[in-house]
DNA sequence: GCCAACGTTGGC
DNA sequence: GCCAACGTTGGC
């Protein structure tokens, strides 16, 4: 089993809307490193912390599960869609998404700030300086620390 | 709203 | 294949 973070602008799609839709497509994402963890890395059972972020205060509202995995973002298709892509075909999908449900709502949300002043986090990808990625991996020791947050 | 840090695009 | 220009992310 692998973790991940997942990060979400909430005023786009936030914590609360998705635990009433009891589940969603993870789409629309349009970077090539975060397609590839949602293409190949991902698999059903992983679990993810839902990450807020251009939010006041931004941080770790909850935890979700992959329920499944490779599907092709059909946004992408849509000329319509913010997510356009002319170049992604019906039979050569360039993009991808997961479907993920909520499995645990935090207490209260961990702020970002509260993630930087543990010392056992340094080095967590989602602390680093200039690091964008909206699909990231994150190390167990990290997601276990983080759990005992959640608790505490 | 600013801007640092990236990623992408496109001319050459 | 280089790299300048441009666009985006996201904390502040």
């Amino acid at each position: 089993m692998q973790y991940w973070l997942i990060k979400s602008e909430p005023f786009k799609y936030s914590w609360d809307t998705f635990c009433k839709d009891k589940k969603t497509c993870w789409d629309g994402v349009r970077n090539y490193q975060a397609r590839n963890f949602l293409r190949d890395a991902m698999k059903s059972g992983d679990r993810v912390f839902f990450y807020h972020s251009n939010a006041e205060p931004s941080g770790i509202a909850g935890i979700a599960e992959i329920v499944r995995t490779g599907l092709p973002d059909r946004s992408a298709w849509d000329p319509k869609s913010p997510y356009f892509d002319p170049d992604s075909r019906e039979n050569d999908p360039r993009w991808f998404g997961v479907e993920i449900r909520p499995v645990k709502k935090f207490r209260e949300l961990i702020a970002l700030e509260k993630l930087k002043s543990i010392k056992s986090l340094d080095g967590m990808l989602l602390l680093r300086k200039g690091q964008r990625l909206s699909v990231q991996p994150v190390e167990e020791s990290h997601w276990k620390i983080i759990l005992e947050l959640s608790a505490s």
